[in-house]
DNA sequence: TATCCGATGACCT
DNA sequence: GGTCATCGGATAG
């Protein structure tokens, strides 16, 4: 990713999540290559956030939600499904932005090959967890940074949205009224 | 040991 | 468009 790029993740979830609109995320992964632009994402703090896996300190599971900015924090859920994050802030902070949907580009034959024969472009990548599946993202992908030749990439094209809505998180019972929720306004099709 | 927390897909209507 | 079933991880008891 840019240094540019990094820098704005360095400065915060908050930050971070609307600046992550447009920026794509490339996946390299059982020989296949996926690329998606990001539509929607949510931020999750460290500090006044009861929603964020990191409100009560590190355990093994959301370690590398702790790790430097730009690493990668891939978690389980209801048993079955991984989300993905992007983490920001400071190291040892515990802040990360969920990316919850993804306008395909690119290998949209490998996604309907992980995510079904049958499913329609448009549900895809649109849910964390099906952005997820359809990238090949494994939970040997949890931490580490996004490294240029990893598995995960994400690249900075300039192609910020023009109107960015903001709302509540999705999903979430404690603090669900913060807005935390950022999609590209242009792009609702492509979101959850 | 029990209870809470959450995304998706299948099935139904 | 609505309801239901699914399960690993964290915390409370």
């Amino acid at each position: 990713m840019s240094a540019e790029l990094l820098d704005a993740l360095k400065s915060g979830a908050q930050a971070a999540a609307p600046r992550l609109l447009g920026v794509e995320v490339v996946t390299r992964i059982g020989g296949a290559l996926a690329r998606g632009r990001i539509v929607e994402t949510e931020a999750y703090l460290a500090e006044g956030d009861a929603a964020s896996h990191s409100a009560r300190g590190p355990t093994r599971r959301n370690a590398s939600m702790f790790e430097a900015a730009g690493a990668g924090y891939v978690y389980l859920i209801y048993g079955m499904h991984l989300c993905f994050n992007v983490v920001t802030g400071a190291a040892g902070e515990g802040e990360a932005v969920l990316i919850r949907a993804l306008e395909p580009l690119e290998g949209l034959e490998a996604m309907r090959s992980r995510r079904g024969d049958r499913v329609g472009d448009r549900d895809l990548c649109r849910g964390p967890g099906r952005l997820a599946q359809a990238l090949g993202i494994e939970r040997e992908d949890d931490g580490g940074a996004l490294l240029a030749g990893g598995r995960i990439q994400l690249i900075d094209r300039s192609a910020a949205p023009s109107a960015v809505e903001v709302g509540p998180r999705i999903g979430i019972t404690k603090s669900a009224e913060l807005p935390l929720r950022f999609r590209d306004a242009a792009a609702l099709a492509w979101c959850s």
